[in-house]
DNA sequence: TGCAGCATGTAAGTCGTTACATGATTTC
DNA sequence: GAAATCATGTAACGACTTACATGCTGCA
């Protein structure tokens, strides 16, 4: 299980509350992993009676006061070892996939319309990507030694990119193989 | 929720045992979708008392008895509404990106053997993938009518492909990232 | 007045994973 | 004699989703 190890990893990259995690998932984060606030607040209970993560009581004004985490030094121990410890190559799980098969025992350009919109939704998160990438990653010229946190966030977003552009592309190719079925009827 | 689905599909392209379905989704299906048997064998109890799949015992020689699954009126309108409905495009998970953001904050380069482990696996997939494709889509000439069945089976294959080579090129970026940080250390 | 954003939570139910359990046959 | 394959299940636990619940501030 990595939500744990994901909200570690977000509050070494910067302390905050329950809230502003839950909107890093939907952001950022959210190019490798989802969660909402409800499982978010239940890991941090947790990890605090474990004693992964220190919290603050940070009063605001015109806000509500929130609760700042950071990691404890368990919390790292715990993170490093799940670090050096193999994982499996993760399975992938996708329902449109279910339906194309599916479609074979229903009607076929019936689904045109899902695929076009799943292909949207792609089109966008892609865009919002390399917005995130132009603003925060900007081409840079010959510069300092090599920053381990930005680079390997980088190479993550890069990996999110790639993973749209594959998606954009192979529902293209999914349209198509569904054109043909809509003229053959 | 679409093991249901996925199982109706399944049994759809051909009816079979609880077993049988956990063999089909350790190999081909295996790549949109993954499922133990413990579950197929708990989703297909409750598909048989919704009366969604209909059941049948084939005695065997030298084997178990089995029981032969196949969908049934309820089973196929049920899948059927789901076709129509919309469904969200689906979130990621990659606890491997988790790792890479992670290692900013421990040991970068320790990284690099399992990033190689997972190149491996996603090559040999691919491999796998492909051996399938050759097999069952051979290259054809001008050839009768399209097979919706079949061609929408090779269109989910060819994302199935096209992911793993996407996974194959990402994982290099990864390693080229990461060796930038093995020698500044 | 109403909506969006900030902030934290509880409860119920489903889904998924891991471990345990049995027993026959075939292959090395 | 051991291991793999066929075949079906139960039990327990942990993870995840969905719905419900509260309350304050800022803005149109």
């Amino acid at each position: 299980m990595a939500l744990d190890h994901a909200i570690l990893v977000s509050l070494l990259e910067k302390p905050g509350s329950g809230y502003e995690l839950a909107r890093r998932f939907e952001r950022s984060i959210g190019y490798f992993w989802t969660a909402t606030h409800q499982q978010i607040y239940r890991v941090l209970k947790r990890m605090e009676s474990d004693g992964w993560v220190d919290v603050r009581d940070v009063p605001q004004q015109g806000r509500p006061d929130k609760k700042e985490y950071s990691v404890a030094g368990p919390g790292r121990d715990a993170l490093s070892a799940w670090l050096h410890a193999p994982i499996e190559p993760e399975s992938v799980r996708h329902d449109l996939a279910v339906k194309i098969r599916g479609a074979a025992f229903d009607d076929p350009a019936a689904l045109i319309g899902e695929v076009r919109r799943h292909r949207q939704a792609h089109t966008d998160r892609l865009e919002h990507y390399r917005a995130g990438e132009a603003r925060d990653f900007p081409p840079s010229g010959a510069d300092g030694p090599p920053d381990a946190e930005r680079e390997l966030q980088h190479a993550v977003l890069r990996g999110g990119i790639a993973y749209e552009r594959m998606m954009i592309a192979w529902l293209d190719d999914v349209l198509a193989t569904l054109a043909r079925f809509e003229a053959g009827r």
